[in-house]
DNA sequence: TTTGATATTGAGACTAAATATCATATAAGG
DNA sequence: CCTTATATGATATTTAGTCTCAATATCAAA
């Protein structure tokens, strides 16, 4: 079961009912994990993760960060952006737009870009096949000016 | 090193160009798992790519199953689609348009869409970011009539 | 506040996707 | 043809992610 996020005023409180909307236990665990992924406004990976939580002395054990995060995407407060590296990277997106990012084959330099066009695109797309949109992610790949240039 | 593909006439040509191009050698392989992946018009994974050649009788090992779909994702032929059940699930891409996934967060059912305004939004963005645009992938999160109904 | 049913945690075992190794085979230019 | 650098395949290895289960903590109901 998912909860609607869109009510609540912080991710904190929007993680709270969505544990106790499916019968699960708010643990500091869980809020410490919730707590340092809303402090991390990049893209990140679960060793840094775990990593941030050991030098600022929380507790949680790799598996509990494997499990909540697994709860952070179901309740859509935290998305998967991209699997790189033999592993999967994480950004939060509870409160922020849908957003795009433009990633370069050729030096692998990703920005990420906030564009009006795309959150119409996203709408659009949701009413004509009546979903109900949660998040979205555009992914474009190609050459950046750079490396345009040195493949001439 | 990477191909511009919009040259060729076919994936196999553009395959051979790419190799060639970068000092590797065609082989049976190489061929015949590139051959594999164009006969698949949905999204793939590695298991079910190696079940397909080895009905097939066609050769080429597990290594070189690997090894060739990484080739084909940095020339652009393929792309990575989404990482799930615990590995990655891909798609040719050559010669096709740039597309959409609606992707039901209720029942996991994805629906591909080809959108115009999608297409203008990425060649929008490349032509700001002056990016020379290889391909893009567009997914959206959600709920289906179905889920979100239940989901009342 | 105390209790008890039950969910959660954590350490480490386990699984499996993906990569590395290296002896053998082969593409391709001369 | 040869030659040689590249590719293949069998298999060992790595490691991201999951599973197990005893110990612990939550939280609702006494
Ligand atoms: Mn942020
Ligand atoms: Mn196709
Ligand atoms: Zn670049
Ligand atoms: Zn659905």
């Amino acid at each position: 079961m998912i909860l609607r996020i869109y009510r609540y005023k912080n991710g904190l409180e929007a993680f709270r009912e969505f544990l106790i909307h499916n019968g699960m236990r708010v643990t500091p665990e869980r809020e410490a994990i919730l707590e340092e992924v809303f402090a991390e406004h990049e893209h990140f990976d679960v060793e840094g993760l775990i990593m941030r939580l050991r030098q600022k002395g929380k507790r949680s054990s790799r598996a509990s960060v494997y499990r909540t995060l697994a709860l952070l995407v179901e309740s859509s407060l935290v998305q998967e952006v991209f699997y790189k590296d033999g592993h999967m990277h994480y950004e939060h997106i509870y409160g922020h737009e849908h957003h795009c990012h433009l990633r370069c084959l050729g030096c692998n330099k990703t920005i990420a870009i906030l564009d009006e066009a795309l959150a119409d695109v996203i709408e659009g797309l949701g009413m004509e096949y009546n979903f109900e949109v949660i998040s979205g992610r555009l992914e474009i790949f190609g050459f950046c000016p750079n490396c345009r240039d040195k493949n001439q």
